[in-house]
Formats: structure tokens, sequence, C-alpha cells
DNA sequence: TTATCACATCAAATATTTTTGATTTACTGT
DNA sequence: ACAGTAAATCAAAAATATTTGATGTGATAA
């Protein structure tokens, strides 16, 4: 079921650190040099998050997509950039599951 | 924190299952031929769930123990049995926080 | 076009989880 | 005490997940 698969993409502590930065709207992008704030989003950037979490581009990049391949968050490029985005409506169908399945 | 070793718990199909068994008070312990229903109890203890899930006794143990570890399933002997519970509080609690975290 | 930047992908190494089968522990009834 | 049953534990094997570093891809800007 799909609330397994999610599961699993939560119980890894970078992920879910990661979802809640991207629920809360914790979003400055990017504290990089190179990385110009847009001012037009409410994402966060690969590169942020690896300036956040001081981990490496492939190591982001392959929490990113777990993430993504739960629907959990969706992603969005802009230009070189590829920007990230909570997808509220699904997180909250997974709770609401959540609860169906668990008697509450 | 918590919610992350939850999480990892949910992630596995029999656990999820299992938990769903023990909040949905699906019980009927026990049907194989040596182990008597008490009718005094709404959990279920390890051959049932062998039982029903059709799983060697070791590996229910260990999925068990994965189960009580988090705290959402309590664990009670009677004799030679040992029942399980689901700790609703437990579970209520786990969606509580996982509503705050991701700002539902 | 060329150089650079952001990110994706890949294969190998590492770490973690799960399964299995054997053995041990503990309780029950004789 | 003995035999039998339910479950815990353990070590080895198997399966999965994660990290790393190197390389590939596509966009951007000179």
């Amino acid at each position: 079921m799909d609330n397994i698969k999610i599961a699993q993409a939560l119980s890894d502590p970078i992920r879910y650190k990661i979802l809640m930065m991207l629920t809360r709207g914790e979003s400055a992008c990017c504290p990089v040099s190179t990385c110009i704030d847009l001012n037009d989003h409410m994402g966060l950037c690969n590169c942020e998050i690896m300036y956040e979490l001081d981990m490496s581009q492939s190591r982001v990049s392959y929490h990113m997509k777990e993430l993504v391949e739960t629907g959990l968050v969706n992603e969005e490029p802009r230009g070189k950039w590829k920007y990230y985005f909570a997808n509220h409506s699904k997180i909250s169908d997974f709770i609401e599951q959540l609860k169906k399945d668990l008697n509450l």
C-alpha cells in the first residue's frame, strides 16, 4: 500500500527533516554564493538542502528522489535549479488513511 | 525522534498489517488446536499471528519485538502465551506529532 | 562554441534489516 | 521430575537501503 512506502520514506531522519522543512516553508534559497535567491518560490532547491544539512550533492539527490517517488514532495525545475515543494494534500491523505487503518 | 522509529516500524508490510489487526480487534485467539480461546482478552497471541499470516515463529517474534519497542504495542504474558495489544494512546500521539511536524 | 553550474545517474562499498533454522528459556500439566 | 508447548534468542545468510566518488546530462552565460 501507499502508506507503507510513505512510512518507509519517513523512517529516515534526513528525509523526515527535509519534509518538515518543506512543509514549514523554512525556505530562503540559496545560501551558496552562486545561487541567487529568486524570491518567487516557496520551495527549496537541492543546493539549499545540501547547505542546510551539510550533505553531498548525490546524497541529497538520492533522498529527494525517494521523497518525490512517494508523492509527498513535488519537484519543479527552474532553469538549472530544481525546486521541491511539499504536497500538502498527499500528506493529509496519508494521515487520514493512517487514522482509518489504525482505527482512529 | 520517536516518530522516525515508529515510521520505520510501519514501513514493513507485515508490521503494518499486524498493527491493523490489533487496532481493529480482529482477534479470536487461537485457531491452532492446542491453543484454547480464553475468551477474556482483546489481543492476539504469537501463535495466532503465525497462523493468520502464515509465518514462522521466530519471524513473528522478531516483528512483534520491533512493534513493542516503538511502544505502539504492549505485551502481556499469560501463562505460556503472550498477548499483544495495540497501544491506542501511543498511536494517537504519533499521529498528533506527525500533524505538528508536517504542519497540518 | 566553450566553460561552468546544478543536478542525475551509476557502480562499488558499507550499513542496516529481515529471514532462517537451531537452540534456549519458561511455563504447564502429568 | 518429565514431556510438551509457546515464545525468545542467536548466529549465519539473504535482502535492502544508504553513502561515496566518478561521470553524464542539460541549462546558462560569456
